[in-house]
RNA sequence: GUCUCGGUAGCUCAGCUGGAUAGAGCAACGGCCUUCUAAGCCGUAGGUCUUGGGUUCGAAUCCCAACCGGGAUACCA
């Protein structure tokens, strides 16, 4: 039980013994010390002066009192207004330090036999085109997310699923088949993934040359665009497709193979994995048929041109397609496809999609149509939605070319880290291998944060040149702060200096060291309340918080050189779990840190 | 039109289950490397929290309206 929990509870029993009344433990307002008062737990009492019937300060101190004589982590108190500021004793503050050194992963809940299984679908891909910067938000949100899940005691399967059919993959194929003459990855050089979204570029720019003749023969813009042979190709392509045309089949699965490898360095490189994978190509067929159950038991109309339709306006919403006129399925039906096969797999008992903001009334109308379904889990998904990145210009647009290449960026910020590294000069006595490997964990550890750190609902905006930012309230500088950490425990090592870990409960604390050691204690409530809230930035701004308050600790305070061993010890211990702290938080948001940097 | 999300310092963002004097970073300016890493620290300057009402002991935070911006809105995914 923590301690606010604790006086919490105690609260509601001050007011049952001084004002005979039972009050609603919701009416206890507790809230940190600000740090310019003596305290570390402030109660709110205006809620309780209809109850005291007297003034705010007369009600302050007699609550105050009551605390102070039966609770032993209360030490004293003072009144400032309608504030009760209490002051826990530094021995129940030792106490917290010590249980969170002991632990390597402190705040970390593990999941058991009990636990809830939580399935969490990010990334989803086209096979048509390299992965962008939206991809990039949407992974590290996904992937951290899922940390973060895990964190909190549930089970998490990872899953993606790949959109690796349809009208915008036939248009990468026609182009190659066209156009192509025979290139590979391995004949050109090229990453797959970047292949096949080149040949996605040129049909689109042979297309619009195609549209313009036609218009210059007379035709009309829409008619053209019906007719160009670039898009007439691509359909048929499908068709041939969905036929299972072997020739057709061939071609799709070598150039998809090609996305795949492609596809998988770059998710090496950010760090992101899966449990497991779904394929559109597989799904779909299973959406159909149970948009085809709908409509046979009536939960489903059909008009005349024989397209399927979900009628919503009893949950005040619109009418929704579900198969178009010619039978062929839409987004919506793989997805229920998808959702399908996904809870015969697994006894998942919560989904959590993470998509676009742009998709919120996709899953809005998913979730009522799984429930019409019948599928129990159907009101109980979960749309993780975030906002988009926009670039300085506005939104991204790969047809203007505008797009932030996901390998580019990370290579790019790779080099700028090599370069500050090399100019600071610190990993002098690395192996080229070793700075290597710190140089990129540190350009990832910037790109990560950087997008980690906003509230993901809201827009955010990606200025390339000044996103390579590594100072300030940026990813290197906290990982800065870790190999600080990792430096001053070495030299206390090689000064033969033993740590002892058990940390008395007698020494007096310093306001610093209070104040980190109450920050250390806050970090499972930041765990939890990030879990809740579904926000990897609630996670990042907790460490930065705490690594601001471990620098100015750490100017102001010499470690080694403290004469008096037990104080000296006490730094350590703190230094040591702090360090800790960092690398678990750090963790949740797939960052690794470095020992040097 | 309707629904939805947002509007906080020059810029990027915290703070939003109502609580004490609205916080960081970047950019600007001024200091600090002979003691554990200067990717750091200290200081100065910068605000009608879009606007107008309301609720109350108290509003950036809750409610209503307006304005501005993003997104969605029946055969793209």
């Amino acid at each position: 039980m923590s301690i606010e929990q604790i006086i919490s509870e105690k609260i509601v029993e001050a007011i049952n013994h001084c004002y005979q009344q039972q009050i609603d433990g919701k009416l206890v307002q507790l809230q940190n010390t600000r740090k310019e008062f003596e305290g570390d737990i402030t109660l709110v009492v205006f809620p309780f002066l209809k109850t005291s019937k007297k003034s705010p300060e007369q009600t302050a101190a007699e609550i105050g009192d009551y605390l102070q004589q039966n609770v032993d982590e209360v030490e004293k108190y003072n009144v400032v207004k309608g504030f009760l500021n209490l002051v826990i004793s530094s021995s129940y503050w030792v106490s917290v330090l010590n249980s969170a050194n002991s632990e390597t992963e402190f705040g970390i809940t593990s999941a058991t036999d009990s636990s809830k299984l939580v399935m969490v679908e990010y990334s989803s891909p086209n096979t048509n085109k390299p992965l962008h910067l939206g991809h990039i938000r949407n992974n590290l949100l996904g992937f951290s997310l899922g940390e973060i899940l895990k964190a909190n005691g549930h089970k998490v399967v990872k899953t993606n699923i790949v959109n690796d059919r349809g009208i915008h993959i036939c248009k990468s194929m026609y182009a190659w088949k066209m156009w192509g003459n025979g290139q590979t990855p391995e004949s050109s050089g090229i990453k797959g993934d970047h292949l096949v979204g080149d040949f996605y570029v040129k049909f689109d720019q042979e297309y619009k040359k195609e549209i313009a003749e036609l218009m210059a023969q007379g035709q009309t813009k829409e008619d053209a665009e019906q007719n160009a042979p670039a898009m007439l190709g691509a359909r048929d392509m499908l068709l041939k497709w969905e036929a299972r045309d072997p020739e057709t089949i061939a071609l799709w699965t070598m150039m998809n193979q090609w996305v795949y490898n492609g596809f998988d360095v770059t998710y090496k490189e950010l760090g992101v994995d899966f449990d497991k994978i779904y394929y559109e190509s597989e799904t779909y067929l299973y959406g159909k048929n149970e948009v085809l159950r709908g409509l046979n038991e009536g939960i489903f109309y059909q008009k005349e041109d024989s397209s399927v339709w979900a009628d919503l306006t009893a949950e005040g919403l619109d009418h929704k397609l579900l198969l178009r006129s010619d039978g062929t399925s839409v987004y919506m039906t793989q997805d229920i496809g998808t959702a399908k096969e996904r809870f015969q797999d697994y006894p998942i008992d919560k989904m959590v999609y993470v998509v676009g903001n742009e998709q919120n009334y996709h899953f809005q109308v998913l979730s009522i149509l799984l429930d019409k379904l019948g599928f129990e889990f159907g009101k109980g998904l979960h749309h993780f939605s975030y906002g988009m990145v926009e670039l300085p210009q506005g939104k991204m647009k790969s047809r203007e070319g505008t797009v932030v290449d996901a390998d580019d960026l990370m290579a790019g910020m790779i080099e700028v880290s090599r370069k500050t590294s090399e100019e600071l000069g610190k990993l002098e006595g690395y192996t080229p291998e070793q700075a290597a490997e710190t140089h990129k964990m540190i350009a990832l550890g910037a790109l990560k944060y950087f997008i980690l750190k906003v509230d993901p609902k809201k827009n955010m905006l990606f200025n390339p040149e000044e996103s390579i930012d590594f100072n300030g309230n940026t990813g290197p500088f906290i990982q800065y702060t870790y190999a600080r950490i990792r430096s001053v425990l070495r030299k206390a090592a090689d000064r033969g200096i033993e740590i002892n870990h058990t940390v008395s409960g007698e020494l007096p604390l310093g306001s610093k060291e209070l104040q980190l050691i109450k920050s250390i204690s806050q970090f499972p409530v930041a765990i939890k309340e990030a879990g809740e809230n579904y926000s990897p930035a609630l996670i990042a701004n907790y460490v930065y918080e705490l690594v601001k308050e471990f620098n100015q600790f750490y100017h102001e305070s010499p470690i080694i050189i403290e004469e008096n061993a037990d104080v000296r010890n006490l730094r350590l211990v703190i230094a040591e779990t702090v360090g800790q702290t960092i690398k678990t938080g750090m963790k949740l948001l797939g960052i690794d840190v470095p020992e040097r940097m």
